[in-house]
RNA sequence: GGGGUCGUAGCUUAGCUUGGUUUGAGCACCCGGCUGAUAACCGGGAGGUCACCGGUUCAAAUCCGGUCGACCCCA
């Protein structure tokens, strides 16, 4: 199939823009190509390609219809320090920035050829020739306009602030890179107390599970309003919140004293950790309101180095920081006895310290979660550092507002999950400690200048310099007169948050504002965009955010969220379980159709656990059944001469029901699609496929076997026809192969499903009357089948009689259709008092059994013999007399059952249906016929005799019951089974059957003159 | 601690917006049938406290509140 495609440049048709449709702009998430694709991108790009393909179909002009590829950051560098061996950033300088990136460079495309492989035979079809890539420098320069601009609308500030840190890779993380690496841990948890100044046992009791912050403490917090109590345990006297003081003393404590957190503020303490020299101010009971009664003891313990509130409370008394911590996370202060150790591994030796000096009131482990760096999962530090930021906080309501104006799918993304995350929008850290990315296009002064530089031209108007490649270390030579005040500027020597490139994909993909290719005015909104659920605050986030504050627009008007792929036990897939299922593995074990269809059936924000025997079901169902169902209609059209070139009428009952049932199913689909829910008309299409082939096909069969091509014939011929192309055609853009697949071969002279338009409805032919009539038939068939089988009564045995009773009737000829495979003489619908049916008393049992206990039983037959004068004296509301015992008419009840004869079904549509089981010999004889018929049909199958071989058959029994059935329906057997001759005889070849005990043989052998 | 999604048969699920027969399917299982669609089809069986508790209501899988559990996100 792919090919072909090639063979008829299929994709660069498509590829095209300029179409006379609306336009529908997409946009690819970039990927990172330095890794493999698995399922899990391999669902939303089935998700993607399909939206795709349906637009195309629709007529739209789909434009940027490209790839594009996430190619700095982490994850690269982190490749390429495992290649090299190194632990530290000190190695890379070591090494050599040129080198490091050089290779970087090198790396980030490892996988592209898997990537694109992948991509094709999975039918993604996005142009890969064009693709972006944020290393490009075209790229990079549009990300730098796009700092330019944050930074003339003051939106972009530099700050000393606490970040979240990753100690072993020297940079810090921004809230969306902090939000993927959350982790179950175990840390210390350890209860300390502070002795108040001046006091003899009197201590703050004060909880933590950071015992490497303490030698860094400069305050104790407490909640204005908070309830502190003081108590007495033992030999001393400890502060904390009087509703924990039960948990954590237990009950020999007594209270002392009650405080509010505003008494206690202002008091003093002593040093816990007395190594570093406290500057002025430290060491005293501040207010907080963070702090909180949840957990630990209502006293928080305050490092402003090492945390975000810490922070702002250091900031607010104006003391001078203690941080004893280098920026590879390890003590650098000769006076501290752990110098040089990690601070988390210093952890259990502070405890011990504190044990030691009696400072440690109690300690133990905790479980709680904790933020890893989420591509080397070191833990996190929360650290001061100069950062650039941009100034998101203030925009929140601005980017709340406009999200309305985004069809999230699901919904309830909108105001839920991204929708708080706006709401409480932090500003975007921005700046990276690191080697591979955009670099920060900001020059400063040893003044403190700042000089943000937008462009290439408005650097070599600067500098003189234009360097080709924009990364460093290249970029960190350039170096110009600072405009202020004339000293030298270098730059900033930052990179940017490679999120921040994604983010600029809408414009930076098409060198905006460089070249033509994107305006903000007709380029945004993009139409269309759908990744996975974690890209909400990745991904997502950004674009908006750069979508609103630099052009004051959304981004995208259409996201479509789908959750993630499971492995087969419904667990998440990594890399440290080995569970990956790899894209190129999955598409070689069960191909791409099948796999497509697996993940685009039910809803994509519903987690999927890879299920292989579901694929398999799934693509039997529906690629085997519809194909037979085209084959049907391909041999015996072909047999017949038919080409649905020469058209045709419809006329037959059935064939409208196909056709109405058809364009309803049309115009769901394409509502269901319009509105990106493939799911929706996936089933649909199923449901279709279904009725299509086991009650369309089921019942029409026979029509299609016999006679001539007649006018009737060449109606259901074209309408068999209308339904299974329409059907390929609405199935293309989701499985593209075997929908093309199908497509060309039912008619050679098409070159591809994917170039024509998705079907349109015809409302004129919906009847909604007959499909609703046509769902009670079903029943009814069903019904009938039903009590056969209870009853023992073969399909092929003919019956007198069955009767429905229903308030929706079936058109006359809806119901002809039905009676060959009711097989019944009559079939009529009957109202409910024209049912077959007597009146039969019942005792009712739990009111009857206590009185008759034993005789119970007795009574029953009674009833049960009795049943037509018992129900006429209940009628009268006279009691009965049994056995001397009165039973009164409350204890009985009247129920109907059928008449003698008669079988009763009831159904959901129809109310009852009942089937006359009496066979009278008339009806044995021909039921025998049948049998007959059959047997031999299978010897011509046997024998592989062609549909239209005639034949010649002989039979040879000793049962007379079984010759006068052969020779009462004669005609008919030898029509049905093209038997040219049919008579007493052995010619042939010869099997012996038995028929419901009854022996025959029967030979058959091709006829002499054939045709 | 806060927020989101979810909980229906062994598994996958429909129904929930807008309350109204007996919660409907498919797979798997068991039994039976069919045999010119045959790696298909048909019938039947078993399997559900619709997570739990409470409220509203004539009536709750559905609406409301709470609890428990799962997953995700945030702190």
């Amino acid at each position: 199939m792919l090919q072909r495609w090639d063979e008829i440049g299929l994709e660069e048709t498509m590829y095209k823009p300029g179409r006379k449709g609306k336009k529908f702009i997409f946009l690819e998430g970039p990927p990172g190509a330095n890794g493999r694709q698995h399922v899990g991108h391999t669902m939303t790009r089935a998700l993607k390609d399909s939206a795709l393909r349906y637009a195309y179909m629709r007529g739209f002009d789909v434009l940027r219809r490209v790839g594009g590829w996430d190619c700095h950051g982490l994850p690269v560098e982190i490749e390429a320090e495992k290649h090299f061996g190194f632990n530290s950033k000190k190695e890379i300088e070591a090494l050599g920035v040129r080198d490091f990136n050089a290779y970087c460079r090198k790396i980030v495309f490892t996988y592209i050829d898997e990537w694109k492989e992948v991509d094709r035979k999975l039918g993604y079809w996005v142009n890969h020739e064009d693709a972006y890539a944020t290393l490009n420098p075209e790229y990079m320069e549009s990300d730098w306009w796009a700092i330019k601009r944050l930074s003339e609308k003051r939106l972009l500030k530099k700050d000393f602030k606490i970040v979240p840190y990753c100690p072993r890779c020297g940079t810090s993380l921004s809230s969306h890179e902090v939000a993927q690496g959350y982790d179950e841990t175990s840390d210390p948890s350890v209860f300390v107390k502070f002795r108040e100044s001046g006091s003899e046992g009197r201590y703050f009791l004060v909880w933590t599970t950071t015992p490497w912050t303490l030698p860094s403490n400069q305050f104790l917090a407490t909640g204005s309003e908070i309830t502190y109590v003081l108590c007495q345990v033992k030999g001393e006297q400890l502060y904390l919140a009087e509703s924990l003081a039960k948990t954590i003393l237990g009950d020999e404590a007594t209270i002392v004293k009650k405080f509010k957190g505003k008494d206690l503020a202002g008091l003093r303490y002593e040093q816990l950790v007395p190594f570093l020299n406290a500057p002025a101010g430290s060491f005293k009971i501040v207010l907080g309101d963070f702090v909180g009664t949840d957990e630990g003891t209502g006293i928080v313990h305050i490092a402003p180095a090492f945390g975000a509130d810490d922070f702002d409370v250091g900031k607010r008394e104006s003391v001078n920081i203690l941080n004893p911590v280098d920026s590879s996370g390890k003590y650098a202060e000769p006076g501290l006895p752990w110098n040089g150790k990690f601070v988390k591994d210093a952890d259990p030796e502070i405890i011990a310290y504190l044990k030691k000096n009696g400072s440690l009131f109690k300690s133990g482990k905790v479980k709680h979660t904790y933020p890893f760096c989420y591509r080397c999962k070191s833990p996190l530090l929360y650290y001061p550092l100069d950062t650039w930021f941009i100034l998101v906080s203030k925009t929140r309501e601005l980017l709340s507002s406009h999200n309305q104006e985004i069809n999230w799918i699901p919904n309830h993304l909108k105001d839920g999950r991204f929708g708080n995350f706006l709401g409480e929008a932090k500003d975007w850290a921005l700046s990276r400690n690191r080697y591979w990315g955009t670099p920060l296009p900001i020059w400063s002064c040893s003044k403190g200048h700042y000089r943000v530089v937008g462009s290439r031209k408005e650097l070599k108007d600067l500098s003189g310099t234009d360097p080709e490649d924009l990364h460093r270390p290249y970029i960190d030579e350039v170096h110009f007169r600072c405009e202020k005040c004339g000293e030298n500027m270098t730059r900033e020597p930052y990179t940017l948050d490679t999120w921040f490139d994604a983010g600029c994909a809408t414009f930076a993909a098409l060198h905006y504002p460089f070249e033509d290719g994107f305006s903000p005015d007709s380029g945004l909104p993009v139409d269309f965009i759908s990744e996975a659920i974690d890209q909400t605050r990745g991904w997502f986030y950004t674009l908006h955010v750069l979508g609103i504050l630099l052009f004051g627009k959304i981004a995208f008007s259409n996201c479509l969220v789908n959750e993630f792929v499971l492995d087969e036990k419904g667990r998440k897939m990594s890399k440290s379980i080995g569970n990956v299922i790899w894209a190129a593995d999955m598409l070689e074990n069960v191909g791409a159709d099948p796999v497509r269809l697996f993940l685009l059936n039910g809803a994509p924000w519903k987690p999927k656990v890879i299920d292989y025997k579901a694929i398999d079901e799934l693509s039997r169902k529906t690629f085997q059944t519809l194909f037979n169902v085209y084959q049907f209609y391909s041999s015996n059209a072909n047999l017949d001469g038919y080409h649905h070139s020469m058209g045709g009428s419809p006329e037959n009952i059935l064939d409208r029901w196909l056709l109405s049932r058809l364009n309803s199913l049309i115009r769901d689909c394409a509502r269901e699609m319009d509105l990106f829910l493939a799911h929706n008309a996936l089933s649909a299409m199923q449901e279709f496929i279904e009725e299509l082939s086991n009650f369309y096909l089921r019942l029409s069969r026979s029509r299609f076997w016999s006679g001539p091509l007649t006018e009737e014939k060449k109606g259901s011929y074209f309408a068999l026809f209308l339904a299974v192309d329409a059907i390929v055609k609405m199935l293309a853009p989701l499985t593209p192969f075997f929908s093309d697949y199908l497509y060309t071969i039912i008619d050679g002279s098409k070159k591809s499903v994917h170039l024509e338009g998705y079907p349109v409805p015809d409302a004129s032919l919906i009847d909604a009357d007959l499909e609703k009539s046509t769902v009670a038939g079903i029943e009814v068939l069903e019904i009938a089948r039903r009590l056969r089988q209870e009853n023992q009564i073969k399909g092929r045995q003919p019956v007198s009689e069955i009767l429905v009773v229903s308030k929706e009737l079936l058109p006359d000829k809806l119901l002809d259709s039905l009676i060959p495979d009711l097989n019944a003489k009559t079939v009529r619908f009957i109202s409910t008092g024209e049912a077959p049916v007597k009146r039969a008393a019942k005792p009712v049992l739990e009111k009857v059994a206590p009185i008759l206990k034993s005789r119970l039983r007795d009574f029953q037959e009674y009833v049960r013999i009795n049943s037509e004068g018992i129900c006429g004296k209940l009628a009268l509301g006279e009691s009965l007399k049994f056995d001397g015992v009165t039973v009164t008419p409350d204890m009985m009840q009247i129920e109907t059952v059928p008449a003698d004869g008669y079988v009763r079904g009831t159904g959901r549509f129809v109310e009852e249906v009942f089937l006359n089981v009496k066979i009278d010999t008339d009806l044995g004889y021909e039921g025998l016929a049948r049998e007959i018929i059959r047997r031999i049909q299978v010897m011509r199958k046997e024998m592989n005799l062609d549909y239209d071989q005639k034949i010649s058959t002989e039979y040879d029994t000793e049962s007379p019951e079984m010759e006068k059935s052969i020779e009462k329906f004669a005609k008919r057997i030898s029509e049905e089974t093209l038997s040219t001759h049919l008579g007493r005889g052995k010619s042939g070849t010869s099997r012996d059957w038995d028929i419901d005990g009854i022996r025959i043989g029967i030979a058959i052998e091709p006829a002499k003159a054939n045709r």
